[in-house]
DNA sequence: AGTATCTCCTGCGTGC
DNA sequence: TGCACGCAGGAGATAC
């Protein structure tokens, strides 16, 4: 599942490969995502040269000369290099975008939460990421902003910090692993933190997103990289599916619970 | 405006 | 072996 280390690997690892090149077909084999693909797209691509691809949240936004793409990645949406030659589509290969010398980018996503979408307006004035939060690892994401925003806020920090009108990036793996590293309880209500801990998890929040950047990615189900390699970070969570098992500091048995419909897992002894 | 809930979808693990 | 079921989850849409 793309976090956003994944999907910045994901934009490093496709961007040498196709940058400058020009789209000489477009293969649309199931147009049902999120929103149903427009199928003009293929009109809207070919002959055009892809300028370069920037990212914004979760978004991969690929700039061409008249317009942009707008790639999700959803849940289980990944996206690859491909030989148009010699790979063949699997199932699950919805969109194959293929430029000139047999190289194509194919869009892989068997759960379709992912989108496509093609705007020729300004990408950041787009309602999807026009009100989005700060970039996490930027430096307008600091202790104050979080402090300041999370004032007369009452839902649990661990809800609050998913929302990607807060910040963007910080899905279910990064909220748990970085309130477990701040000793933060992830059912406290966000008004409740102190500047301190604001300071102290954004700092967290930046160290594993950093992390796990460096190391290709979570590898979990079916992600795969841009180059087909699958990241290593997974063999390092501290809390993410160890529901049941001792914390890793303290050795109590960490707790698993549900908020708004996710997963959450902390350890009652370290997290206050 | 803030909050909670619903929704899209397929693959996988579990229990019978 | 097969089937039913629950769960996984990003984030926009919707209701209040």
């Amino acid at each position: 599942m793309p976090e956003l280390p994944e999907v910045e690997t994901t934009r490093q690892g496709i961007t040498p490969h196709i940058k400058g090149k020009q789209v000489s077909a477009v293969i649309l084999r199931h147009h049902q995502l999120r929103w149903p693909i427009d199928s003009q797209l293929v009109d809207y691509l070919t002959r055009k040269k892809l300028l370069n691809i920037h990212r914004r949240g979760k978004y991969l936004l690929l700039e061409f000369v008249h317009g942009h793409l707008l790639i999700h990645l959803g849940m289980s949406g990944s996206l690859r290099i491909i030989n148009t030659k010699t790979d063949a589509p699997q199932k699950h290969d919805h969109v194959d975008i293929i430029f000139s010398g047999n190289i194509g980018l194919r869009y892989h996503d068997p759960r379709r939460f992912g989108s496509i979408l093609w705007t020729t307006e300004d990408p950041f004035n787009h309602k999807l990421i026009r009100k989005l939060g700060p970039e996490p690892l930027l430096e307008d994401f600091t202790g104050e902003y979080l402090f300041k925003a999370s004032r007369k806020r009452k839902k649990d920090v661990k809800t609050f910090i998913m929302d990607s009108h807060i910040v963007v990036g910080v899905g279910n793996i990064y909220a748990n692993e970085s309130l477990f590293t701040s000793g933060i309880r992830p059912t406290k209500a966000a008004e409740k933190l102190t500047r301190k801990q604001c300071d102290l998890w954004v700092e967290n929040i930046k160290a594993v997103l950093q992390r796990s950047i460096t190391q290709g990615g979570t590898t979990l189900r079916d992600f795969v990289g841009g180059d087909g390699k699958p990241g290593y970070f997974a063999q390092q969570l501290n809390v993410y599916g160890r529901g049941g098992e001792a914390c890793v500091t303290c050795r109590h048995i960490l707790k698993e619970i549900r908020q708004a419909q996710r997963t959450t897992v902390y350890c009652s002894r370290c997290q206050k």
